[in-house]
DNA sequence: GAGCACTGC
């Protein structure tokens, strides 16, 4: 049953000979430079380097400018090691089998006949079409079904029209599961088009926010976070026929979830069909834990793709990806440039020395048009990556890891790789993320490559050796599960009813202290009792869309009564770190922007509050974000967010209540949610976690940061440079009696007494006098 | 004195 693709293998060796002249000067000049100035990665660098830079790239225009000398020693010193890498060739694959004029009698009538038969004419041309019958006799003879289908094959569309076509649509509902909602909503306009039927009606889609469904509705594109919500209310997935999970070698947190759901549901539900689509090598590991089911391979179609290691390993990636990106700029054929880079500082610092560098080269090279792209830049920056290039000149993109699965930017040609990627990671002893600039796995990798040979074929630098590729590169990201806060699951899989977490099916198991901390949260964020069922708050707090001490904190707020702006703060909160933008060369300017929300030290969630009613103030005004450095999409997601969490408050029964002047209540219904979040300022100005004794800091970005209260409450602790708290608000000792008894025992107070550095005096005796008195336990 | 990417009835 399995198919093979057809490979293409040519010889390793031919563009060295390709490399002009001028490569090789610029080779040999990259090189001296690099030899002469071998920097490490630190924090400090990006001044650094722009300094040396500025300085040192004149050479570089007089060499070039001249010519010169020694091209043969150039050539020698500097090469690419070169290695094929085979992708499918594109083709054209003709085969007749399927009458195509029967499924449009029994279609929808009303559409365009001529657009209709061009969609047909694609549709035939794609490279899954002659696999169509194959693929429906597998399906029809396995229950669950790994396909294998790389990018391009159409497997996206195609399949769940072919189910459609085949009857299973009579069944129930075909859903295709996405990791991202453009992708849902995209995918599911090309198929409507491609049925001839109307958005939302026979197709549509179900994403966060947007229900583009209805009664008709038969085959639904939608994000696998809003499956596993619908699951919450249908645990049998009964209006399904089909799951049908795509771009599973993602591995996003739900995925991940749904795989095991999905699992034990088929088991009971024979007529369920499962369709799980990968794209990679990692089709084996999903066959396995599927109880060996049948690995279905398509074809894609996608151009050559060479493959070009670097020789030696460089001491300075960021220097080298520039090196490459000039030296493609100078010597390569036309097309487009794609750099991965770690972050949005290390893309701003590679923007600056890119641009100083081509206007010292003036006219002596072509235009050199540079996008930098990242999630955090505002959408009418990003909107420039996707401008046609003029003639004569390149453009080279700067991008995240965004243009790894999420933007696709037609016309890139050349992909430079510099192997690395930031990740964040988990740590469930303290409860801190971490931030850490990683090296990418060879999945990853060969997904950069990818991108370079989407219109015609490209070629992949990539800045670290064939070795460390082979031998020191893991195979796969570590998936999610792996790496993150498991409370939000954990409060999701108890409210299906699992309990058994330990022995619960998962693909790849998480860290069982990661499942044994979120246990200890949720029950003493009173959601789970002592035999770990869920309590009334804990049913309460699943319904909210939010990380369980958020949820917390909106259900104490109705104790409080000051839920209207409890859910405003959660909402800006669960925007994450996107609110401000902050670009380099108006830091003084956002940072003042900024800086006027905080005034009084009201502490940073009251902020975030003021923030958003100022906002709403402005009849939510576009020109008021750009004023205030704000940016405009999060406000319009947190906007969202609140609409939904009022609308959930209903549901769960908690009125909206508004209590603007009380400031105190708002902090207490905060540090009802948040209160394992809690820290002692020591005289050296950084703070004592109550809990785990992690000396942190407040995060420069706080409004809090020179301030200083004795005792704040934190939404998250990120280890990068440093161990910093964001989102930081004071907090008052003695409602520690009211908030949170159960929590800290005598013991904590003391050891915190004994941990701490230098503690005032008056945190002394109020931490003795809580441990005397009978308040800690 | 700091900043990967996604996403949720």
């Amino acid at each position: 049953m399995e198919r093979q693709v057809t490979r293409r293998t040519s010889s390793a060796e031919d563009t060295g000979s390709e490399m002009s002249e001028e490569e090789r000067l610029m080779d040999q000049r990259e090189k001296e430079e690099l030899e002469q100035h071998p920097k490490e990665r630190d924090a400090s660098r990006t001044q650094k380097l722009t300094e040396q830079k500025l300085t040192t790239r004149e050479e570089g225009k007089a060499t070039l400018k001249n010519g010169s000398k020694n091209k043969k020693q150039a050539a020698d010193d500097y090469q690419f090691v070169l290695e094929e890498i085979d992708f499918m060739k594109a083709s054209v694959m003709d085969g007749d089998n399927f009458d195509y004029e029967e499924m449009e009698d029994s279609l929808e009538k009303s559409r365009a006949k001529s657009a209709l038969e061009a969609l047909k004419e694609e549709r035939r041309k794609l490279p899954i079409y002659p696999y169509r019958e194959e693929l429906l006799q597998a399906i029809s003879d396995h229950q669950v079904l790994v396909i294998v289908g790389e990018t391009g094959s159409g497997k996206t569309t195609q399949i769940p029209q072919y189910l459609h076509e085949a009857g299973y649509a009579k069944r129930g509902m075909i859903a295709c599961i996405q990791p991202r909602c453009v992708a849902a909503m995209s995918v599911a306009a090309r198929v409507s088009q491609e049925m001839g039927v109307k958005l939302g009606q026979e197709v549509g889609y179900s994403i966060r926010f947007e229900d583009c469904t209805s009664e008709k509705t038969i085959l639904k594109y939608m994000t696998d976070g809003m499956l596993l919500r619908e699951l919450l209310g249908e645990p049998d997935l009964a209006s399904y026929s089909v799951v049908m999970v795509d771009e599973a070698h993602e591995r996003t947190l739900s995925t991940d979830i749904l795989f095991a759901l999905v699992k034990d549901i088929a088991q009971f539900h024979p007529d369920l069909k499962v369709l799980i689509s990968s794209a990679t090598l990692d089709a084996e590991k999903f066959s396995d834990y599927f109880d060996s089911a049948t690995i279905f391979k398509i074809p894609g179609r996608r151009y050559p793709v060479e493959i070009n290691f670097i020789k030696a390993p460089q001491a300075d990636y960021l220097d080298a990806a520039i090196a490459t990106s000039l030296q493609i700029h100078v010597t390569q054929p036309p097309g487009d440039i794609l750099v991965f880079l770690t972050g949005q500082e290390e893309i701003e610092t590679a923007e600056e020395i890119l641009k100083h560098r081509t206007r010292g080269l003036g006219t002596k090279i072509a235009e050199l048009i540079i996008c930098p792209v990242y999630a955090n830049l505002p959408t009418d920056l990003q909107a420039k990556i996707f401008e046609p290039t003029p003639e004569g000149a390149r453009k080279v993109v700067l991008a995240t890891n965004i243009a790894e699965t999420s933007l696709t930017i037609d016309g890139i040609k050349y992909v430079i790789d510099p192997g690395f990627c930031e990740m964040k990671s988990y740590n469930p002893r303290t409860g801190s993320e971490t931030l850490l600039v990683t090296p990418i796995s060879k999945a990853s990798a060969l997904q950069r490559a990818g991108r370079s040979g989407r219109t015609g074929p490209g070629k992949c630098f990539r800045l670290y050796t064939a070795y460390s590729f082979h031998n020191e590169m893991d195979d796969n990201t570590v998936p999610e599960i792996q790496r993150t806060n498991l409370a939000n699951l954990v409060l999701t899989l108890k409210s299906l009813g699992i309990h058994d977490l330990v022995h619960f099916d998962f693909m790849d198991n998480p860290p069982s202290e990661a499942i044994i901390s979120a246990l200890e949260l949720l029950y003493a964020l009173c959601a789970l009792n002592n035999s770990g069922q869920l309590t009334k708050v804990g049913r309460r707090m699943a319904e909210f869309p939010v990380d369980p001490m958020l949820s917390k904190m909106i259900v104490a707020s109705e104790k409080y009564k000051c839920s209207d702006e409890i859910i405003s703060i959660a909402a800006m909160l669960s925007v994450g770190n996107s609110i401000f933008y902050c670009p380099k060369d108006k830091q003084v300017h956002a940072d003042n922007a900024r800086m006027n929300f905080h005034t009084g030290n009201v502490g940073d969630h009251i902020a975030l509050l003021k923030v958003y009613n100022s906002w709403k103030e402005t009849n939510y005004s576009t020109q008021w974000c750009y004023e205030n450095y704000i940016q405009v999409r999060s406000m319009k997601w947190a906007r969202d967010v609140l609409d939904q969490l009022a609308g959930l408050l209903e549901r769960v029964e908690i009125e909206l209540t508004s209590n603007p002047g009380n400031l105190d209540a708002i902090k207490k219904s905060i540090a009802s949610g948040f209160f394992p979040h809690f820290a002692l300022q020591q005289k050296d100005r950084s703070y004592k976690t109550f809990k785990h004794l992690e000396t942190v800091n407040i995060h420069p970005s706080s409004g809090l940061a020179q301030v200083l209260p004795s005792w704040v409450v934190y939404h998250e602790l990120v280890f990068t440079t440093k161990k910093y708290v964001r989102q930081v608000t004071e907090f008052k000792l003695e409602w520690l009696k009211e908030i949170a008894p159960h929590y800290y025992q005598r013991k904590d107070a003391m050891r915190v007494l004994w941990a701490a550095d230098q503690l005032r005096l008056a945190d002394v005796m109020s931490l003795l006098r809580l441990a005397a008195d009978g308040t800690l336990l």
